[in-house]
DNA sequence: AAAAATCTGTTGCAAATACAACAATTTTAC
DNA sequence: GTAAAATTGTTGTATTTGCAACAGATTTTT
């Protein structure tokens, strides 16, 4: 079950259960590698991650992959999110994952009679609302002008979050480029002058900024 | 009034009145290039653009700008929406406007004893759905690695909103610089190289892509 | 209708960045 | 436990981009 601060804050375990059953909603398990069918048309299914880790990718025509969003337990992923006419879009699991898919549409009906549907979208609304925090800061940070800006604002971006003037960098460099869209060898270049500059510490990709 | 298709859709108008009012919403007007404060400490205050233009920008600490979001008729804005790494962030009236504000959390209270308060709720929550999908499509034409693919980018996509290979640039020059965040110079010389090479027309700002 | 402000189009040059290529190291797969 | 694959670190060089600066065109203000 996903923990109180998530998808299901503030709905009593008991009510939650009836909601759900309420909603006919239906859960499945997957395994890593497995793409999770979430696209029923004409209807909005949200699909609330009880558990596991998966992606939302984009398949291009070229078949390019790109990663366009991390699902981890207690996020949701809904064809509502996404645009639906061009590329193809799959979410896939990257571990073993437990999901509950809903009909928005019914859990809005549901509104009408169920203080709980109310507070399930309260908590929906939130998630949305989180999920465009979080692409927001991947704007700010791909509309700074240069690479070395670029580093320096992702850092202090996850200092901030870590509450500290250090963090521990969870991607690979190659990966780290990527998210940035930058060209890792000039990256790792840049990332040299910021420690030959005295303005970061990178210990074993633990990073520590030293400024301010 | 902004029209039934956007924020206030399937909401009587009277009703609406009534809503607004048991909400405590007001209403403000604003002069083009003018800011509009709406970030109230504790509280969730959502802005809804009820007639002209605006801009979310962001100014960094060099005093470069970047337009992050923009905002029309039937829009809605909010602090609830951004969390800002470390510089200013601002909405700005492009045009003449006229702005309500509502509390989010007013409005999830009367969700429970008033109707036309869970369409708005819906409204809303569709609202930001779109965002989401704005924003997915700006992360995309930033990942792109050059100038000629941003504009490519830019280009090909507003074709295609436009179910056409032409499309009428609404963005002055300067501003499409700061949106796909390039040098404005290094932007022209680059259209000036799309042209030659005959890859698009341009003529008064009407686009024509010549490829595929 | 004149003045002021902004936008467009251009260029030379300096600086930043991408590309390519490789060895060394680390991680993953079998 | 070894082979294969991926990541890291580095560098020289070509290309792209940003900066600065300007003149002409257009738009806005007064």
């Amino acid at each position: 079950m996903v923990e109180k601060q998530g998808i299901y804050k503030n709905i009593e375990e008991k009510n939650l259960k009836k909601l759900l059953h309420d909603l006919q909603s239906t859960t499945h398990l997957y395994t890593q590698t497995e793409t999770i069918a979430y696209s029923i048309s004409g209807r909005n299914i949200i699909g609330i991650m009880e558990s596991g880790n998966a992606n939302l990718v984009r398949f291009d025509y070229d078949g390019v992959r790109t990663i366009i969003d991390e699902l981890a337990e207690g996020d949701i992923f809904s064809d509502m999110f996404v645009e639906t006419i061009s590329s193809e879009l799959s979410v896939i699991a990257t571990t073993k994952c437990k999901v509950t898919f809903i009909e928005y549409n019914e859990l809005l009906k549901k509104c009408k009679s169920n203080e709980n549907a109310i507070i399930l979208l309260n908590n929906l609304f939130k998630n949305v609302t989180k999920k465009l925090i979080k692409r927001n800061e991947r704007i700010e940070l791909l509309t700074t002008r240069s690479i070395r800006n670029k580093l320096l604002s992702y850092f202090e971006l996850q200092a901030k979050k870590n509450n500290s003037k250090s963090f521990n960098l969870r991607y690979t460099y190659t990966d780290l480029a990527d998210y940035l869209a930058i060209d890792r060898s000039a990256m790792m270049r840049e990332l040299k002058n910021l420690k030959d500059d005295k303005l970061i510490t990178d210990i074993n990709k633990k990073i520590t900024i030293n400024i301010k």
